[in-house]
DNA sequence: CGCCGGACTAAGCGCTTGCTTACCATCGCT
DNA sequence: AGCGATGGTAAGCAAGCGCTTAGTCCGGCG
């Protein structure tokens, strides 16, 4: 796959924050070429300029917010050198990203029914990184006698979801702002772990 | 993807099951009617002998799906007097239904931006008692000095979190059974609030 | 200047969609 | 026997869909 990383593309640009946030808020199938096109400014003809189909515009969408994600969990493992320095960080992060992200984490995280069979093996590597990335930490950390939990791989699923579902609920606007988000989120990570 | 049809249901029910397994796997927009009357064993036709559109059946579903989530979550608060144990009985009840529920609980949680404005204001009446319900526990725990938690209403949002995110990941046949997510997500709760 | 290539559009093709219409079969009831 | 209610079908309409075609516009360059 290409990273199709286009420089001069202002159109290219309005057009996938677009289809972004109508992917997020209708769901690809909910969402028509035409009404992408016109909430960039464009014909309908327009998205097929910088795109071959529909899907292959959301399948750059995901593969693009699925690395973005996978980066942030590997800088903030990468960020501390024991478990609970690391985990902290990682569900700090993670959750403020998934805040802040919310549009491209909502496509990332529900949409990926919609990818080719191709597209979505390819997002499930990434996807199976991250949460490879989670795993380590919490089972190192329960190694070492930091963490103490039953089922540390479960656990671990537990933390993913955490900071997932804040896609699904979060608003900008709300009660809560990203940086309160992270920080709360930081103290349950460790309670969960017993830290 | 063929009719596995149960005869013994009549074909109302089997039209439910089929729409609710068919929104669950490929969203409400990705479901066409003709899609749901096949799996259901019946003409295009037969859709609308039951339900007046494709919408009224998503709400149906989503209505009745919320009512039995609710009841649940009633329920857990009732069966007990201390906020420890009605709160550790609501969290291993949420996640097991969300794991054994998990097609209806996709459905409920993931389509509601499908509904039509009524119908969407009508569930979330029924989202709002839910949210009210599990946030009175947490907000009594804190008051009665059980629970410790710097913001009880954000932790009361995270422990929703846990349970439906369920509906995302969790499949049958995978690592953890409901009873194995229901028991470990009691004690996830718990340590969440500090119990 | 001429002309090449990329961004973009107007028009529209062929198919699929949600839903309707007109009709039929079965059954309990009077 | 006759009838309405119930639950179903075959056929198809109008609208909307993803995507294509044929072309325009325009900046950069020999």
């Amino acid at each position: 796959m290409t990273a199709a990383v286009n420089p001069a593309e202002r159109g290219g640009e309005r057009l996938a924050r677009a289809a972004a946030e109508a992917f997020a808020a209708r769901g690809f199938h909910g969402t028509t070429t035409r009404d992408v096109a016109a909430a960039a400014g464009l014909s309908p003809a327009a998205v097929y300029v910088h795109h071959r189909s529909k899907e292959e515009l959301l399948a750059a969408l995901s593969f693009e917010g699925h690395r973005r994600v996978l980066a942030l969990v590997l800088d903030a493992v990468a960020a501390g050198d024991d478990p609970v320095e690391q985990l902290g960080g990682l569900a700090e992060a993670f959750a403020r990203h998934h805040a802040t992200e919310h549009v491209s984490a909502r496509v990332v995280n529900y949409e990926l029914a919609a990818l080719s069979e191709a597209h979505r093996a390819e997002v499930s590597a990434l996807r199976h990184e991250i949460e490879a990335a989670v795993r380590d930490v919490v089972r190192r950390g329960v190694a070492v006698g930091v963490f103490s939990t039953p089922d540390p791989d479960l656990t671990a699923a537990a933390l993913l979801s955490l900071g997932i579902d804040l896609a699904r609920w979060w608003r900008p606007g709300g009660r809560w702002s990203p940086d309160e988000v992270a920080a709360h989120y930081r103290g349950l990570a460790l309670a969960m772990l017993g830290a």
